[in-house]
DNA sequence: GTGTCCTTTGACCGGTTGGTCAAAAGGTTG
DNA sequence: CAACCTTTTGACCAACCGGTCAAAGGACAC
């Protein structure tokens, strides 16, 4: 709508910085001056720019689920099986690895009960879920990917791959400090695994 | 030590009452007062038995690192290689079930940084990990077991299990209202994972 | 320059937070 | 009963919380 160019870098600032602070603190354990001091910003100045703090852990929200869904969306009925669940994997744990506070941020809501955004996940998440679950359903129906439950096996993707965002901290302490990048370690163990879960 | 016996009832009411709020908020977002409504007491009487709320969750999160890390102390490197590993998933699986507050609790500890039981990470869970992860290499090695990173296959392991019990909403949200039950379907389809990552 | 609108700020507010304290109530032992 | 220790409580506190507001400071078109 009608911004200012002041308006739009502020907000982005601000978000920027709301997304650093909500990841690591959830929503609760997150101050309004909390966040204005990581956006150099005074507090009734932020407030200036969202009407309270729940707005835009909201807005945040909102934005995320958009981003979150989209590697799902691409799964495509027409590609090859395999490569087009390992593509899917391979794009979620990229995720992890560039964006592991909006991860956080996700998994912050939905530990502590999904309060804000879980009438999204009925509405958004449930169908998309559903749709791509049909499609994968049908490829093992044909014989051409091992059959196992998809509901189950998309549940799987997530977990496995959000984990090396969401307990980095656990990762990292397990392996070490001479491994200082799990991640190509993980998508070779991830495509192994799924490889050997789902090829005929 | 010298403890009475309404010292002992009531310091495990309290760590009841503490483990569902704290759970189900993280730390900041828990309150003295919440912790004390649900335990029945009034807020000066719970600080009678403990001088904080950090060293109630501190106490938690102690008794919880010894209890989480039981069932991959029975890893049994005499026994059968996927078995011993199956028995593991099923038993990590059952604690999602049955120690939902547990699972939601540590992995908010972790998720937000693991200031408080980071330590812990690297004395206690660490060599246990390496140790195990030593056994099931020296599997592979025996083509006792397909060979993949023994590590990340215990970072699987916990992934997917707790997934269950940390993602419980999103998991019914998607499954939807008939399924009432998720967890068998999930063991299901976490022994036939396991199984065509791991059987030679 | 001047008027207008957008932006920033310091001072402030009522409510909540974690925690203290002195005193009262209760139990146990002689 | 009396002395002693444990347990419980209401009143209270300083710090902090999310949010408001009037007024000052800037940006920009004319």
């Amino acid at each position: 709508m009608g911004q200012t160019r002041i308006q739009r870098t502020k907000i982005a600032v601000i978000c920027e910085a709301a997304l650093d602070v909500f990841s690591t603190h959830g929503y609760r354990g997150t101050t309004v001056d909390q966040i204005a001091r990581a956006a150099e910003l005074s507090k009734p100045n932020l407030l200036y720019y969202f009407p309270s703090k729940e707005a835009i852990h909201t807005h945040l929200l909102n934005q995320l689920m958009d981003t979150w869904l989209d590697p799902l969306r691409e799964l495509d009925h027409t590609g090859d099986p395999l490569s087009e669940i390992l593509t899917y994997v391979r794009r979620k744990l990229a995720m992890s690895r560039d964006m592991p506070r909006e991860s956080r941020l996700f998994a912050n809501e939905i530990l502590q009960g999904a309060e804000r955004i879980g009438p999204a996940l009925s509405t958004e998440l449930k169908p998309l879920v559903d749709d791509k679950a049909r499609v994968i359903a049908e490829w093992m129906h044909a014989g051409r990917l091992r059959a196992s439950d998809p509901h189950h096996l998309l549940f799987s993707i997530w977990s496995l791959t959000q984990h090396y965002a969401d307990f980095d901290v656990q990762v990292r302490a397990v392996l070490g400090p001479e491994v200082d990048d799990p991640f190509p370690e993980a998508e070779a163990y991830l495509v192994t695994m799924f490889t050997r879960m789902l090829s005929v």
